[in-house]
This record gives structure tokens, sequence and C-alpha cells, in this order.
RNA sequence: GGGUCAUUAGCUCAGUUGGUUUAGAGCGCUGCCUUGACAGGGCAGAGGUCACUGGUUCGAGUCCAGUAUGACCCA
């Protein structure tokens, strides 16, 4: 029986998703309604909801039902990516567990057991997304490794090699030595790092001397063939046209003098590695050097490194230091600590290596891209991330599309000796092959054994969700899409990638707005991980909370961008949110109606005050939308429901205990709470849906999800919702004296009022005065036209001097410290509107309005100040 | 090293082109309230020279410059 007053969420949540999908409403299908699109950013097929995604996809429910909720056909397409590194490196290991080595399998065998495992595994986050109450049109879940997608991304290619904005070439690239692949320089993640700075000396050939380098990665020193040093750097002048010889190998290598070198870092003297470094790439290519690849695909040291051959490169280190040290070549060590860069897919070390792979010229590419988001085209949300885009956009480099991987899209690059063609199919490069080899059979041709990038497959997303190189009617309808919910994490990755592809095939945006969120953090302001076990189990809080609480939790503190510090605590408010509301219902529905009942006065004022109050609050909803500041739209409609709506409206129309209502208020009520289902279902759907259902009895096909927004109210009365302000304020001042003097908050009292023209209105509106009455226990109620004969305590609300007389001796030393206090900080107040209005160039400048409310502010606080003076002479005499 | 952003109540944050009664919310805190829709509740209260220093302006939390601290991005 306890529980009664409980709402029990997972009754009603999985009741209604079974009940919207069957209904079909989440589909789409193109019609002559304004459509809005949303377009999932793919999570990983591998990958499971964490709670990155129960924000992002909350959001972009919200969105998605708002615009239903708008009359606009709306369509969230929902759909996962193939994560290549990620995935391949899952079946790899289950294989391994299996006893199948990748090695012993043919690509055709191993893609068959990638796909195996895809379909098994892939996609469960599709479903978690249910759990939430995700209103996607699952009937157009893609995946960017699909039939409708591969051909896509496989025609993108081409395309853009017949445009000459692809090539390949022999290049340092990083290197992840664990997935065995090149990655591009957006997948490598640089931090600090503990190292140390070994300091070596290498012998000066012919001589008795020996010169000093430093560097952080000692086993580089088999690949080394120079050393540079500043050719202002007094301290190395003297090794002019001299040779160094390399440690542990006795390779012979020439002193090279380069403006490159920082004479600052280390000893001014920096070992020369070419094939290791980027920046040691290009003086070996200036001063034409020898390259020396000692690193093996795994990492492990190369035939050509001559020692230490097989061995990780970690541990290589660790032993070449060891062999340094017994031959005292090894002069000190110092600790350092620099920027490592590790892989995103596998967290290990990138190494620089040399490597051919295929890059996308990105030059051209950019420059429409750009344009689009300088110009408001593309509009970012919050508008700061467009500096951060400007930049990477003007410094952009190629991209490295090339994979040495299986799972993902063969590039279709066909080599037969030194040519090679570009096609969709074996075919079709064959009978392009044979204009230059008329006897070359298909058996001849070498089609690439790389893969693409997957952003190369996601970068096309808005285009491949929609088979947008086919079906063109599709695409016209939902193309550009309407918003991009995702994290700004990826607006290099992703982001841009889009624009740039959407300029380049479709020769438009691919969305309007752009909504950054934030990264969700612990209390703490620690990034959510697993291995720290600070990220809570979305699925598991739902099961607790509910998912209408934990969608509150998630959008009442989500500022666009900003960090996002998740606390368990917001979602125990959204859940006592939804305790709130089903109470609420619970006791509207439970009065009975009487229809003999005229309707009293007081209940159509405060009707027509809580209109007028969501209007406003409406207003104020929208206005936040429109700027995306969803969780101040929530708060602002949260407020309304809670103080004004439940907390005042429903105590004003409240009849006594067991005394039934009249019918024209229930309506009424029932009415306004119809309509804060609407207005509140996008953030909370759930309980929603549920309460829409309980007030009112429904046709089939009647939902609240379905249905529309009511027209926004024309004319707001601006007048009653103050002069109602005002009465709730004089209400908090009685519960307030009444709390003070340890009054039972039932007790009555007698009230005086003195009167003016403020309050005057206010007591001439049909019904103010019975509320007053009835909220304010107020037994008898007396209007003055002075303050002469005033008793009791007295207080001040808006301008209006009012007495509760309590009959009980009145504390006067204290009431007038509080009297005198009150008289100080009213004062101060009007010196500081008086120094606006003495201010000749204010009166004469400013916009009347605004004169005119400074002068308001000063009768006002003038009239205050004479009513606590009297207080205060009344209080003295007495 | 280059850049971006931040700094407002004990905590987390709003404060929307400078003017809404000398700053708002939620949480936390304090006091009171249990037959009544809801203790996952109600009523009320305390708490801030808006990081610092200058400047622009009739008027600055809001604009500009500098300083300090912090976060992030790029190299």
């Amino acid at each position: 029986m306890s529980d009664s007053t409980k709402y029990n969420p997972s009754a009603v949540e999985d009741k209604w998703y079974a009940h919207w999908e069957k209904s079909g409403i989440f589909h789409s299908t193109p019609d002559d309604r304004e459509s809005y699109t949303i377009l999932i950013p793919p999570p990983n097929v591998t990958g499971v909801l964490h709670m990155g995604h129960m924000l992002n996809n909350t959001l972009q429910d919200l969105l998605t039902r708002r615009a239903r909720l708008q009359n606009k056909n709306a369509c969230w397409v929902p759909g996962t990516d193939h994560a290549s590194i990620a995935t391949e490196a899952k079946v790899v290991r289950m294989l391994r567990e299996k006893g199948i080595k990748k090695s012993d399998l043919t690509r055709e065998q191993f893609m068959d057991h990638a796909w195996e495992w895809t379909d098994k595994y892939g996609g469960i986050i599709l479903k978690q997304l249910r759990k939430l109450g995700a209103s996607a049109d699952w009937e157009r879940t893609a995946f960017t490794m699909d039939e409708t997608r591969y051909p896509i991304v496989i025609k993108a290619f081409v395309d853009l090699y017949n445009q000459g904005k692809l090539y390949r070439k022999n290049r340092m690239v990083n290197w992840d030595p664990e997935a065995q692949t090149v990655l591009s320089n957006e997948e490598v993640i640089y931090k600090e790092e503990n190292a140390k700075l070994y300091h070596v000396q290498y012998k000066i050939d012919g001589a008795d001397d020996y010169i000093t380098i430093a560097t952080t990665r000692p086993e580089t020193i088999l690949g080394d063939t120079a050393i540079a040093v500043h050719p202002d750097d007094p301290r190395y002048q003297k090794y002019k046209g001299q040779q160094a010889i390399v440690p542990m190998v006795y390779r012979t290598i020439p002193i090279i003098f380069d403006e490159y070198v920082d004479m600052e870092f280390g000893t001014g003297a920096l070992k020369v590695t070419p094939a290791h470094d980027p920046n040691d790439y290009d003086l070996g290519q200036k001063h034409n050097l020898e390259v020396i690849d000692v690193l093996n695909d795994d990492g492990t040291i190369s035939e050509a490194g001559g020692l230490y051959i097989g061995k990780d490169r970690i541990k290589a280190r660790k032993l070449i230091v060891k062999d340094l040290e017994a031959c005292s070549d090894l002069v000190k060590v110092e600790d350092l600590t620099h920027n490592v860069g590790r892989s995103e897919r596998t967290n290990c070390v990138v190494e620089p290596k040399l490597s051919l792979q295929w890059y996308v010229d990105m030059k051209a590419l950019a420059a429409p891209a750009l344009d689009a988001v300088e110009n408001d085209e593309v509009r970012f949300y919050p508008e700061k991330y467009k500096n951060t885009y400007r930049h990477w956009m003007t410094n952009i480099r190629d991209w490295c599309i090339s994979r040495q991987l299986w799972w993902g899209q063969r590039i279709p690059a066909y080599y037969y000796k030194d040519k090679v063609y570009v096609e969709e199919t074996a075919e079709k490069a064959l009978a392009k092959a044979k204009k230059d080899f008329p006897k070359i059979k298909l058996s001849d041709l070498r089609q690439d054994e790389d893969v693409l990038d997957t952003w190369f497959s996601s970068w096309l997303w808005p285009i491949s969700v929609f088979d947008g190189f086919k079906d063109q009617k599709e695409l016209d309808y939902y193309y550009p899409t309407s918003v991009l919910v995702t994290g700004w994490d990826i607006i290099f990755l992703w982001v841009a990638r889009m624009i740039m592809a959407g300029y380049e095939w479709k020769d438009n945006f691919p969305f309007k707005d752009v909504y950054f969120t934030g990264m969700v953090r612990d209390k703490q302001r620690r990034k959510m991980s697993k291995s720290l076990g600070n990220s809570p189990d979305p699925l598991e809080l739902i099961k607790s909370y509910g998912a209408d609480a934990v969608r509150y939790g998630m959008l009442s503190c989500s500022p666009a961008g900003g960090d996002l510090l998740f606390d368990e605590k917001l979602v125990e408010n959204g859940r006592n949110f939804c305790n709130k509301i089903w109470n609420a219902q619970m006791l509207v529905l439970g009065w009975e109606v009487d229809s003999q009942i005229k309707t009293p006065k007081g209940n159509t004022l405060a009707t027509e005050w809580v209109r007028n109050a969501m209007a406003e609050t409406i207003v104020a909803v929208e206005k936040s939308y429109k700027e995306y500041r969803i969780s101040e739209a929530l708060i602002t409609l949260y407020s309304f429901i809670w103080n004004d709506f439940f907390s005042s409206y429903l105590e004003m129309i409240k009849p006594a205990y067991q005394k039934p209502i009249d019918k024209e208020t229930k309506a009424a009520c029932i009415d306004i709470f119809e309509e804060i289902c609407v207005h509140l279902h996008p953030f909370m759907p759930f309980i929603t849906e549920e309460i829409w259902h309980n007030i009112k009895s429904r046709k089939k096909g009647e939902d609240c999800i379905a249905t529309h927004y009511p027209a926004m109210k024309e004319n707001i009365d601006v007048a009653i919702v103050e002069d109602v302000n005002l009465l709730r304020d004089i209400l908090s001042n009685i519960r307030d004296i009444k709390n003070k003097k340890q009054v039972k908050p039932k007790d009555t009292v007698e009230l005086t009022i003195v009167s003016n023209d403020e309050i005057d209105r206010c007591l001439h509106r049909e019904g103010y005065v019975e509320l007053l009455k009835k909220m304010g226990f107020v037994e008898k109620l007396d209007i003055l036209k002075d303050d002469k004969d005033v008793k009791g305590i007295v207080f001040i609300s808006g301008k209006t001097k009012i007495a509760v007389e309590l009959n009980l001796v009145i504390d006067k030393k204290a009431e007038l410290q509080k009297a005198r206090e009150e008289l100080k900080y009213q004062e101060g107040f009007v010196a500081s509107v008086n120094k606006k209005l003495d201010n000749e160039r204010f009166v004469s400048n400013a916009p009347a309005a605004v004169v005119d409310k400074e002068r308001k502010k000063r009768s006002d606080g003038l009239a205050r100040i004479e009513a606590l003076k009297n207080i205060i002479k009344d209080l003295e005499t007495d």
C-alpha cells in the first residue's frame, strides 16, 4: 500500500514503447510536409551503450519528438559503423581463442568470420537505445558495410581518383604496430607521459673525442645515419667535416649542420634516424642521408637493425640501454615528460614509419566546407567551435585513407606491372587495362590488399543512408538534414569531412545545424571510463529510476558543448519529478465533480492566471529551443509545472477535504494538464504518454506522441500574471510570519491592507479577495485608506503595506531591527536609482522605456521607504 | 611554442546583441510542518563587492586591454 503514492516506470515504459513501435509512428516516408531529419552518429557496431551515447541519443530523440509535435515529417535514421580496427581486433582475438590464426585464413574466410561475428554481436547498442525511448525509424537502420553502403564508398573512391583528388605516396606515417596498420593523424592521441632522456656518446672517427647526443628512443640508434648540430652552436664548430661512429653497430655517419636543431634541448646534438621520425626524415632528404628501417610491421627490430633482431622495440630499448651502459657510452639518464602518441583504438604507442599509402588531397575539398561554416550556412552550436574548425581547415593536411586491414571496403585499385587502374569492379578495370595491355587477363590484375578508413565511409553517411547515388527522390526530400547531434571530439574525424563530402557530391551542406554535446564526466571531472569504473551503466540506471528520470538527469545538466558533470543525484531529481507529476494526477483525478456548484470566482481567476503564466513559459521555452539551450528549456518547463501549476494552481482550486469541485474548473485543469503533457513529452515521453491517456479517454491512435502542439496563445495578459504573483508574495509573507512566530500554518489571521493604486487594481479583480482569504487563511480583511490604525506585524509586498494580526505580543525590538534593516536596503536601492535619474545624460540618452522603468523603480522604492518609516515610528512610539 | 574557451552562492551551472526592483536555478545547508495527492513531500530562510587591475559608456556580471589561475585543441 505504501507504494501507491509512487510512480512505477518499468510497467509503463515497456508498454508504451511497444505501442508506439506497433503504431508505425517512428517510420517516415516522404510527403508534402516539411521534413525534419536527424542521422544518428553511427556508433561502433562493437559498442555497448555508455553515458555519452545516452546523452547524445536522448537529445536526438527529443528533437525528433518535438518535430513530430510540430507536425513536421520527422525522420531519425539509426545505424552503426563497421569500425574496422576495433572490429577486426575483436574478431582476431575471438579466432585466437578458438586456436585460429588470422594468417592461416584467406581473406574470404576471414571476412566470413567477421560477418558472423557482426551478425551475432553487432548492433546490441541499437537494441539498447529502445530502452531510453528512442523513436528512430528502425526500418531505415543502416550499416556502413551493408549492401547499400559498400558500393557507395567504392564509387566515391573512384570518383575522387578520376578527378585527380586521390594519390598514392610513400611517406612518413603513423604506424600502429599492434593493429599493424597505418593511422591518420586524427586517430593518434598525444598525451604527456613520463619518460627518460638518455645521453649517449658517439666516438669521433679518427680522434680521441666524443660527441654526446640525447634521445628518448635509444633503440633507434640502430637506424642512425647522421648526427645534426646547429650551425651557430660554438660547442660543435670543431666537428665540421668530421664523422662519428654509431655505438653498438659501429657505423660511420656524418656530422651535419642544420638550423632545424634546437640548441637548448638535450645536448644540442641530435641523432638522425630518417626511417623513424618525420623531422629526421626531412633532414635526411635535405642532406641526402641513408634511410635504414630498423622496425618490422609488428614493432619488432628488423634484420636491418643488426642487433636484437625480432625483439619488440620496447624490450630492445631496455637491452640497448644496458649494453650502452656496459660499454660506458651511456653518459647519463634524465627524467623527462614529453608527448607520446598512442593509437586511438589500440592504445599502443604509435611508431613513425615510412610507408606507401593512399591519400585524399584535401585542399580543394576544404574550401567550400570552410566557407559554409564561416558564412553560417552550417551553424555550429555553440558557436565557439567555428574557431576550432577554421583553424583545422586552414591548416589542413592530406588524409591517409588506406588501412592494412581486411574488415572494410577493399580499395578498388588494380595493379599490373607499373600501372594502376581504379574502377568500381575488376571487370571494368580489366576493360581499361586492355587498352594498355591487349592480352591481359582478369587473373593478371592484382587488387590492392588494403581497405579504406572507416571514416571514409562515415563521411558519406548523409548521402549513403538514403542510397543517394541512386535514389534521388529520397535524398531530395531528406537532404540536407536538419541537425547533427554529436561530440566535439570528432569535429575533424567526422563533422568536417561530412561537410566536405556534402559539397563534393551534393553541392550542398549535409546538415543545417550542428549541436555539439559536452563530454560526460563524473562529479570529480574525470572522464568516464571503463578502467576507472566511474561510469554508471545507463541500462542499470534506467532499470532503477526509469528512462524518463535518466533522460531528465542527462538533459537538465547538458549545456551545449560544455562538459557535463554527471551525478546520479540528477537522475534522482528526475525520478522525484515523475513522482510529483504522478501524484498531482492522482489528486486531480480524485476530485469528484458536482455540476450543481457554480464556479467560484477565485477558481476562474486562478485558471485565467495559470493559462497566461503557461503562455509566458512556452514563449521562453520556444526561445531556448531555438538556440539549442535544451537544459534551459527543460528547467523553465519544470519550474512552471512544479511551482506554478502544482504548488500554486492546484492549491488555489483544490476543494476542501472530501468536497466536490465545480465542473468548469476541473475541465480546465485537465485541459492544462494535457497541454503540459504535450510540452513535456519530448523530454519525458513515457510518463507523459501514460498521463495523457489517464486524464481523458482517447480514441485509437490518439496518442501524445502523435498529437501536435496547441497554438500559441496570442495575447498574453501580463497584468494578471503580475497581480497574482503579488498575491503569492503576500501569501509567502504571511506564512513566513506565522512560521517565525510559531503559529500553525492553518491558523486563521486578520489582515489589514493599506490601499494604494497597485493593490486596488488587484483587489478589484473578481476572485482576488476570495483567493487571498482561502490561501492565506484570512478570517477578516480590512482595507484602510491610510496607515493610522494598522495593528499587528507589518510587512511590505510590492509597495503595499500589509499587517497580520495574530493576537500575540509583538517583539518590538526584533521588529524594529528588521524594519530598520529593510529601510537601509531600500534607501540604498533608491539611491542607486537616483544616481541614474539624476544623470542628465542617462535621461536624455537611454531609451524612454528604460527611463520610465527607472522612474517606477524610484516611486515604488519611495513608497516602501515611506511605509517603513511609519512602521518604525509606530514601533518606537507605542 | 601557437590557438580556443572558461573563472558568478559551499557544489554544479544559467544569466540570450550592455538597462527585468543593487544577480537566478538545482543540489547541499538551517528552521518549521505528519489524519489532507506527494517525506522521492510541503512552507519558509540563510548564503554572492560576478577571479584581479585598468579602460569604454549616462549605465558593465555582460564590451575592450592587461594580469592570475584552470581546461581543452593543434604542433
